[in-house]
DNA sequence: TTTATATATCGCTAATTATAGATATGTTTA
DNA sequence: TAAACATATCTATAATTAGCGATATATAAA
């Protein structure tokens, strides 16, 4: 983890919504649909799901999302014309060794 | 921890430079004129260490460190004429245990 | 192959944040 | 008390980010 990357990191976590993201997906089961079952539950949840509770657009909810998995804090899966996003606890973890100390 | 409060330190987060006085105040001793012993150490760097350092404007830097310390992420304590500020490493963990799942 | 659906990207304006200079406040020293 | 100094706050402009509609791309279904 070097300044950039967690600058980078930083600025996603900046935002309310991208933040209500962040904290969604720790319990996908219970945050989205909880009387259905999730499909793909082990790649998280789609980005209609994600944009329909946050109520954003689309296109701002597609973008947050891109950004997030760019600097590593979601892992996307595609299935089929779904895309998929569930959190990447590996960055989160090295993201909070980061500005600990030591 | 709360979700407010949480943005409110990734937007000091959000920042190369803020990120950067986070990282320099892990060592005060090495990061801020390393050859001479600095006053009042246990209570961090005063404000024209840290802007000297930083090269930023007095206001500027004065802001970032007044935001900081309004989110919990240093502390502050008045000496005389001089402010220092040292890391608040509880507000820290906090953070990291809120960012992380569980 | 057309149509429908899900997501990504582009282009734009509004809102927010960055940053600095000027000035105010508080403290020390002459 | 006046002058000097460190920091905080105010005000303004520049730069960045937020957020949306329109459109492009990719996949699936008819």
């Amino acid at each position: 983890m070097d300044l950039k990357l967690a600058t980078e990191i930083g600025k996603c976590l900046s935002n309310q919504t991208r933040v209500k993201i962040m904290e969604w997906l720790k319990e996908p089961a219970l945050n989205f649909y909880p009387d259905e079952p999730l499909k793909h539950a082990q790649d998280g949840v789609c980005v209609t799901y994600i944009q329909e509770k946050a109520k954003l657009s689309q296109s701002t909810i597609s973008t947050y999302l891109t950004n997030m998995e760019k600097c590593g804090l979601l892992i996307m899966t595609r299935h089929g014309k779904w895309s998929y996003f569930k959190r990447n606890e590996d960055t989160i973890a090295n993201y909070c060794k980061f500005i600990s100390n030591p």
